[in-house]
DNA sequence: GTCTATACGTCGATAGAC
DNA sequence: GTCTATCGACGTATAGAC
């Protein structure tokens, strides 16, 4: 009798790689991808050393999917900060200003990386294999296409000065990053909400936030 | 007679090395660091591939060293930059603003950059080996302390809004390098004026430029 | 300079799914 | 009976300690 991949043997091989893969992202977690040797996921994951190499066919492999998926969390948990309640459960817009939108991405950023630095530091900064530095650039650019929107709209609504939004969604995703650099490797950064005042001053500022902007258009379509 | 080194022995292996590091950085400008292959900086500086493991220990600390030597020009132009003229040649302060500097900095950078693209890409973000992905983390540093000065002189001077020097200069160098990996990628970026333009704009509403500041103090050394 | 530790990746044997 | 997944020791390269 033939041997046939079933249902079965892929959904086991699918939840072995799973295992893997989350096994990888606590090492990261706790270590940096330094800490993700490929003995250690092994031996995280439960399974040979040599079994990693059923699933991925090399180390760099291995990490580069790692790093898709904590980056892609990161990425939806700044895409949902800046569209959540704009349109709220009665099918109600709820006004949310460009400004606040950009705010809300942007104090979702950095308090994800305060809250979880190692791994933060792991995807923004931390040296890693080249194949992996790829994967920084795509996702750098993934975030900067959520802040371009944001840009366009506050420029539309006439909050923030004309500008080029390519540009400056660039540089604020070149800010966000580096500026987190140096506080996430420090021990103690207690002055978290110091921080994330900064920044979202400074970003605001970037942006050339008209602070006298009243939300002209506030509720304008109840 | 034993071997002993002399001084031209010396002199002449430092010439090697400097040959090989001429070499590799001409092809790190021409096609980045995947262009400067052991093989190929051997061939470009006429020496053997072989010769080039007598003056760095391996391939890594090569490209490390190429990387130095090429982005320690770059720091250095933004550095001269920012305090060129702030003393004439009698001595006398010219009256340059924090405004001023940051400006020339900026404009250094970026069209220094946008000049040599391949080059100016490959040191701010191709990806590299973890090794000179950390001379990358020191230089970044390098950038912000340089900011950082002028961050605080404005400051100081009534030029800038009050802000936290050490997060907006990180902040800065995140901005102009991400800012730029787009535009260094692309074939046709004959809109350098306007990108320069528009990243000057984007820094100087980033620090809280006053734009009604008048340069009061202006030859209060006269 | 040698020695030890640890890294990645391979391989033949084994167990088990089909 | 045929094929695959897994194991875990092993080969090889490299880094750090002494």
């Amino acid at each position: 009798m033939p041997y046939r991949e079933t249902e079965h043997t892929l959904a086991k091989k699918a939840d072995t790689r799973l295992r893997l893969l989350k096994a990888a992202r606590r090492l990261v977690q706790q270590g940096g991808f330094t800490a993700a040797s490929a003995s250690a996921v092994a031996k995280e994951s439960g399974v040979a050393s040599g079994t990693i190499y059923r699933h991925f066919p090399n180390k760099s492999e291995l990490v580069a999917e790692v790093f898709r998926y904590a980056t892609e969390r990161e990425v939806a948990a700044v895409a949902q900060a800046c569209d959540a309640q704009t349109v709220d459960s009665q099918g109600l817009d709820s006004g949310k200003t460009a400004a606040d939108k950009l705010t809300a991405a942007v104090e979702t950023f950095a308090q994800r990386a305060l809250l979880g630095r190692t791994l933060a530091y792991a995807l923004i900064a931390e040296p890693v294999d080249p194949r992996v530095e790829q994967e920084r650039l795509r996702y750098r650019f993934a975030y900067a296409e959520i802040f371009e929107d944001v840009i366009a709209l506050g420029i539309q609504r006439g909050e923030f000065v004309a500008q080029n939004c390519q540009i400056t969604a660039a540089a604020l995703v070149g800010m966000l990053a580096e500026s987190l650099v140096g506080p996430l490797k420090k021990e103690h950064a207690h002055e978290h909400d110091d921080l994330v005042r900064s920044l979202t001053a400074l970003v605001l500022r970037a942006v050339g936030f008209n602070s006298s902007f009243k939300n002209r258009n506030k509720n304008k379509n109840k």
